[in-house]
RNA sequence: GGGGUUGUAGCGCAAUUGGUUAGAGCACCACACUGUCACUGUGGAGGUUGCGGGUUCGAGUCCCGUCAACCCCGCCA
């Protein structure tokens, strides 16, 4: 027989109703001349009462039950007595006096505790069926389901559709490293897994498909953080004739439904917007988190001409002198907290950290007092608007190092000192990225984000002039400090694409032979066109609280990309190897 | 590839700065208990201290190596 109800509905409304119930055994308090059990499954717990006196079939079941075992329980709806109301439950206020339950399932005993919060990862990945049945994960899971519902909703409102592409795809040596599958039919040849399905969704546009999306798996075999997996899941966007602000709003009218749904938040758009320059500037960062301050400032012209020789250096290779002011932390900026600091910005390649404390005392403190005017100290002082109990941190060094130190130093210090509001969801777009990264060692460009990204078209004079500065029709949104998805205009012009290709050293037989397809399909009138991929994994990780992607994905891989569920990568049958062509190297396997 | 944290019973932890037989709690097993809700009480069982080596009269503790999980840098068009 079914279940009458799930187990988080019953309440006093129900009383006298005669219930059956399945779950799991929540917990089990056996004592002795009545038991209790809690039952529970998704929605809910339910208290069972079984007085197991005057009914020995009753009795006889029941007694060997343990916690996590699965039963069914028939019984009727009563109220508890008043002083023993459980207001901690939605169905406190009940409980079901059974008259018949059966064992379904029994289990073994639990490898952890479900109230335990201290678990070790290695036990939630091996056993991640019962992570799913503690609350958390199997919330992520519904929450993550619910969020995919809203975006197909809206998409299909906005006129997209969802189109597959391949999971068995090209491999390009551009980007991140493929994973590889070896073709049985082709010996020796591989495809590859798709990074992102990019030039799937360029050639869609050139089918006329306008307006297409897809919940896409994307897969990269690079060394992994607490919200970069091997396997993950990218919205894909991309859309016909249109530029850069038609996006943008798509991107924001799906992400205020995605809040109104998930949040209940009412978000406002346009989503503010920061060059790539500003971001970097006032945030150090390309992915600001704009929910507290401490912006960074350029003391370079105030300290233009400085006889320090920290500061004389920096700027004189053209370098920067960057400061954020750390309010109120001079009474913890201990020596310890400042070598912690300096370690913090060296991590990113400073060469170290200079500190001006103004203590309690508005006495001013700092290693670097000796080699600084009072005039310089002042402007120092007021550039940063510091005051008693404040700590200036400047790094002084290369643009794109003293920027990035100290945009580190900031997240740290702010959560450190606990400046990050909660339940504040700040959106911003981050654009004008560069078009190019320059290889110094190689004397080379690299696209920032693919060869297929468009120039700024005012920029375009400068791929023959000064490549470097040419900013890119590309763009990130970002929420909270997390990059969340980013994406560009793309080249819909063959002679363009192959000026790129050029600027990049690449040749025309390997332009062919890599995006042969591509640069083909481009030629045959393709439209306009642009789009983007939102990071899914990593949007449900912010909406959920979540710490980690691995917590809103039902079944992720560890830091060195194995599963501890199945055990794998593992090895495979000689005869398997034998098809594909393919020898180990001796010694290779562990 | 590099840096760091952790590893003791099924679980989360303790073990006097190298010293007797590695402990208590939860879980497990048994018994008792009619209003509990992390029930309680009594008793029991449970250990290759991740693995391998070394130093020492003696190693959970010190040293070297290794494995695993996690965090960070590089990497992630």
């Amino acid at each position: 027989m079914k279940r009458t109800h799930t187990c988080g509905i019953l309440t006093e409304n129900s009383i006298d109703e005669t219930v059956r119930l399945t779950g799991w055994v929540n917990s089990r308090r056996d004592l002795g001349g009545v038991i209790f059990i809690d039952i529970r499954d998704r929605e809910g717990v339910t208290q069972l009462v079984i007085n197991p006196e005057n009914n020995a079939e009753l009795d006889d079941a029941c007694r060997p039950i343990r916690e996590e075992w699965v039963i069914s329980a028939t019984g009727v709806v009563r109220p508890r007595p008043q002083d023993m109301i459980n207001h901690n439950i939605k169905t406190g206020a009940i409980e079901v006096a059974v008259t018949e339950l059966h064992v379904d399932n029994s289990c073994k005993p639990m490898p952890y505790h479900f109230n335990d919060s201290q678990v070790s990862e290695d036990l939630r990945l091996k056993y991640r069926y019962l992570e799913m049945r503690r609350t958390n994960l199997g919330h992520h899971l519904r929450l993550r389901h619910k969020i995919s519902k809203v975006l197909r909703d809206y998409f299909d409102r906005q006129g997209f559709i969802e189109v597959e592409t391949p999971i068995l795809s090209k491999s390009t040596p551009e980007g991140a490293r493929d994973y590889l599958v070896p073709s049985r039919v082709f010996p020796g040849k591989f495809f590859a897994l798709p990074q992102a399905p990019q030039q799937y969704k360029q050639i869609l546009m050139v089918g006329g498909v306008e307006r297409y999306f897809q919940i896409a798996r994307c897969f990269r075999d690079e060394d992994l953080r607490a919200d970069r997996q091997p396997e993950f899941t990218q919205v894909d966007i991309e859309m016909s004739f249109v530029e850069q602000d038609d996006l943008f709003e798509i991107v924001e009218g799906l992400f205020v439904d995605v809040m109104r749904a998930v949040k209940d938040i009412e978000i406002s758009t346009p989503f503010p917007r920061l060059t790539y320059k500003e971001a970097m500037s006032r945030f150090g960062s390309d992915k600001p988190d704009t929910r507290f301050e401490m912006h960074l400032c350029d003391l370079s012209g105030v300290l233009n001409g400085s006889e320090f020789k920290v500061f004389e250096n920096a700027l004189s290779a053209g370098g920067v002198v960057m400061a954020i002011n750390a309010r109120g932390t001079a009474e913890i900026a201990s020596r310890k907290k400042l070598d912690a600091w300096t370690d913090t910005v060296k991590l990113m390649d400073a060469h170290g950290l200079v500190w001006v404390k103004i203590d309690e005392h508005n006495e001013i403190k700092s290693p670097a007092k000796k080699f600084l005017s009072e005039s310089e100290l002042n402007a120092i002082i007021s550039a940063v608007n510091a005051q008693t109990g404040d700590v200036i941190l400047i790094v002084a060094d290369q643009f794109s190092v003293a920027t990035q130190a100290l945009g580190r130093l900031r997240l740290e210090i702010a959560h450190s000192q606990n400046l990050i509001p909660e339940n504040q969801y700040n959106f911003l777009w981050v654009h004008d990225f560069p078009l190019f990264d320059h290889d110094s060692e190689n004397d080379s460009y690299i696209p920032i984000h693919h060869p297929f990204t468009s120039p700024r078209e005012d920029d375009i004079e400068l791929l023959s002039t000064d490549p470097g500065s040419a900013r890119a029709q590309a763009y990130d949104v970002v929420l909270n400090g997390v990059e969340v998805g980013g994406g560009s205009i793309r080249i819909h012009d063959a002679a363009l694409q192959k000026r790129i290709f050029d600027l990049l050293n690449i040749s025309d037989a390997d332009a062919g032979a890599l995006f042969g397809h591509l640069l083909e399909a481009l030629s045959f009138g393709a439209p306009p066109h642009g789009g983007l991929a939102l990071g899914f994994d990593r949007l449900v990780m912010l909406l959920t609280g979540a710490s980690s992607i691995r917590d809103v994905i039902a079944f992720p891989k560890t830091t060195r990309s194995s599963c501890l569920l199945t055990d794998s990568p593992s090895c495979v049958d000689a005869a398997q190897l034998d098809e594909l062509k393919i020898d180990i190297r001796p010694g290779t396997e562990m």
